[in-house]
DNA sequence: CGCTAATCCTATTATTATGATAGGATTATT
DNA sequence: AATAATCCTATCATAATAATAGGATTAGCG
């Protein structure tokens, strides 16, 4: 409904948390692809303006895969999902200061929506892959046997 | 991008603004439809949840249209978003607690996306439709002649 | 050297959500 | 009675999302 995450920045994050599991390690597409059930081409796509941006370094080849080009820690989740989605911007006015279109609505409510935009950029920036390494282990450390997913 | 608002919403905040500025007078799509160069059928689908939550009274009819059902300082700008477009959850799981479903990614960054839907309710909850007209008012006093929509 | 496993690249397609249209039924005022 | 409005349902058009297909390149390994 509102204000959602397409699976793209979604599928981003959840590949840059595998390669910070790995450590230095080259992990392959098709590895994660597969161990999470997800279309190895989609992913492909999806990883490569993390490439382009500098934040993964792919190496080709028998051996080959991808890795954080950074440490885990210097990683955020807002700098993932911006780079594969691109700028937070909840409505079209707050963006357009290169292309200034006429919005709907005459931007009557756009103090609202850059809140939001802040709001979300603020959260996203403050969390970082290190954050949810640390905070997984001590899920793990704190609760015995499985965890459903909602609960 | 990501964490967009439709236009549902956005445009359900424009109607609602528009019922506010004209007090408990009643205001019909017609004209605000056709003063913003919006559909009114589509503005009519918008508003119908609006009628039903018991934010606005409709009333039909020569001289009809719709008004605020309650003070303008009562209404926050959240409220009129989760009534026409649903709760705020940027992803699926954090939503899933009646229709748990396996999450693409085993929720591995789940805390992040309830963060940022907190981040987002909290924002439209703090704005009430009379904040963003006294915000107008103030723009009014404090500027001469026209200002453009991105500046 | 050839085989294989991987990234890398481009184009196309399928699916879904969004935005909008169409047509009418009901209600109240003039 | 005419009109102006809400109210209701169904359908359609468009765009964004998600995924697929097919190949080209590169690097390791026997």
């Amino acid at each position: 409904m509102p204000f959602r995450l397409s699976t793209r920045g979604h599928y981003a994050v959840l590949v840059m948390y595998e390669l910070a599991k790995a450590g230095g390690a080259y992990s392959s597409l098709q590895d994660i692809s597969t161990s999470w059930s997800l279309s190895q081409g989609y992913l492909e796509q999806i990883v490569r303006p993390l490439r382009e941006a500098g934040l993964v370094e792919g190496k080709r080849g028998f051996g080959g895969g991808y890795a954080l080009a950074r440490d885990a820690s210097e990683i955020t989740v807002g700098e993932i999902v911006r780079t594969v989605e691109g700028p937070v911007v909840p409505v079209q006015c707050v963006a357009d200061d290169l292309h200034p279109e006429r919005c709907p609505d005459d931007c009557r409510a756009k103090s609202v929506w850059q809140k939001v935009g802040e709001a979300i950029d603020n959260v996203l920036d403050s969390i970082t892959l290190g954050d949810l390494i640390r905070e997984e282990n001590q899920d793990a450390a704190s609760s015995k046997g499985d965890r459903s997913c909602d609960e």
